[in-house]
DNA sequence: CACTGGCGATTCGTCATACCAATCACCAAG
DNA sequence: CTTGGTGATTGGTATGACGAATCGCCAGTG
């Protein structure tokens, strides 16, 4: 039998503040497979050899691997074992296989490159959508997430201007009204948090001269000027581009 | 209590051809979800009344409300019941949650708007990119794709022409070496059948003039070149969206 | 020796029951 | 009216059991 590297874990809580076992087989199970513990298309060991490992009751175990086939990870057949699927089938817009893809500290650089490459694809044509169609409260949420980053530039507060940065995007992709494109704000949530902290907490100066950049978004925005927002947007991501090659946290187009 | 529309259900069969009594109760609770039987918000009937509505065990009962809840579409919270979450959480990408979103025949005019309007906004960027990086496997999926094409088209086969259609899409999604974008490939399956069919049944011959963008489409990926590849998809994108149109398959743009 | 048939072990699918912990509703005591 | 207790409700977990399909091994047969 193997040695799997990933062995004791966080104690999950839920909302209640119970232990929530589930959870924490579903984590511990979660990162064997992404980390390779548990090789694609290699068999886990059956329900009885987990169920000791452990230690948990059989309905435990069951609810957490039900929950990993739907993630896309496993798959189970019946009399033949549970089978990790082939990583296209891997849900990786679901925060849980997110998080589980990112190294304990650290950013994952291929996976933030891919997730930084599509940006570059759906973000300017939220932009534009966005210029079209958001309502007063939507165009209102991004100026308030723009107003806040100006906030955290001139008090250098890093927290602050992650969250507000990440508020910005997100606040642009929901005002597309289109449910297909929102489906991103769980990459860009669970992502952009860990790359903009690496690259702010190494340069806030890059924080601060991207605002114009940010501003120029939201006023053609809020000028109803699809295409002006479109070339903001893809002009600020191309900056943003430069700053995570220069520090290695994403690699370079191929 | 209220009567839900859903309760009667086709019996799905895993693969080695039992009842697989879970994914009967998936299937029944996640359209009861997404039509509004459950309506966003509300709270389901306690385990003990699915229990007895639906004859199943409560094992089985909580393996698929285990499976709706990593898809987005349910939240457990102990002693407070199982509640419908918002729509913008729902998977959306996911196989079963777009099943779940068509009418029983026909197509959710909604939904296949919004990813018609996605498909414009990252397929011209996915040719760019197979362009550059597609390897001579992938550009010959392509290829045989494209060839499988025409000869639907010389056999009035609408079947083989909605299947070889997208597999032309799905292969140049493949060729672009981006995991992120690939995830798209569930929509595109889940989707393009309806529509496609939809479309050609109505007017084949619409079929065979795209045949020329898509040609059009695989030369330039092909011969490495990028832009015109953006270009080309960009044209057959719109040439199909004018025919959804006018057979009211989608929405115009807003 | 090669092939056939069957028995038993394996393994996931389902069920029934039980107990726990947290919470809520309700009522009695102050 | 407030306080405090008490039982019912509800989801979380643990067990043990049985079923059905499959696989491996081995005895029996030609």
């Amino acid at each position: 039998m193997e040695k799997p590297t990933i062995t004791a874990q966080s104690a999950m809580r839920a909302a209640g503040g119970r232990p929530a076992k589930v959870s924490e087989v579903l984590e511990l199970l979660g990162r064997r497979v992404v980390t390779g513990d548990y090789a694609v298309g290699e068999t886990l060991p059956v329900e009885k050899e987990l169920i000791e490992e452990l230690s948990v009751s059989r309905t435990t175990l069951r609810e957490a691997i039900k929950t990993l086939t739907a993630l896309g990870l496993l798959e189970v057949r019946t009399r033949h074992g549970t089978r990790v699927r082939p990583r296209r089938d891997w849900s990786l817009l679901s925060r849980d296989v997110l998080r589980w893809m990112q190294p304990v500290e650290g950013v994952n650089v291929e996976l933030s490159s891919a997730i930084d490459e599509a940006r570059e694809v759906f973000e300017p044509a939220a932009c534009a959508l966005a210029a079209v169609r958001a309502d007063r409260r939507e165009i209102t949420r991004i100026r308030l997430a723009y107003e806040a980053m100006e906030r955290a530039a001139e008090n250098d507060d890093v927290e602050a201007a992650i969250q507000a940065d990440k508020d910005f995007h997100l606040a642009i992709l929901a005002a597309t009204g289109n449910p297909i494109l929102e489906a991103f704000d769980t990459a860009i949530d669970a992502v952009l948090g860990l790359l903009f902290k690496a690259a702010i907490e190494r340069h806030m100066e890059s924080f601060r001269k991207n605002l114009a950049n940010h501003l120029r978004v939201l006023e053609a925005i809020e000028q109803r000027r699809p295409e002006e927002a479109r070339q903001a947007m893809l002009d600020m991501i191309g900056f943003t581009r430069r700053n995570l090659e220069n520090y290695q946290i994403i690699k370079p187009i191929s």
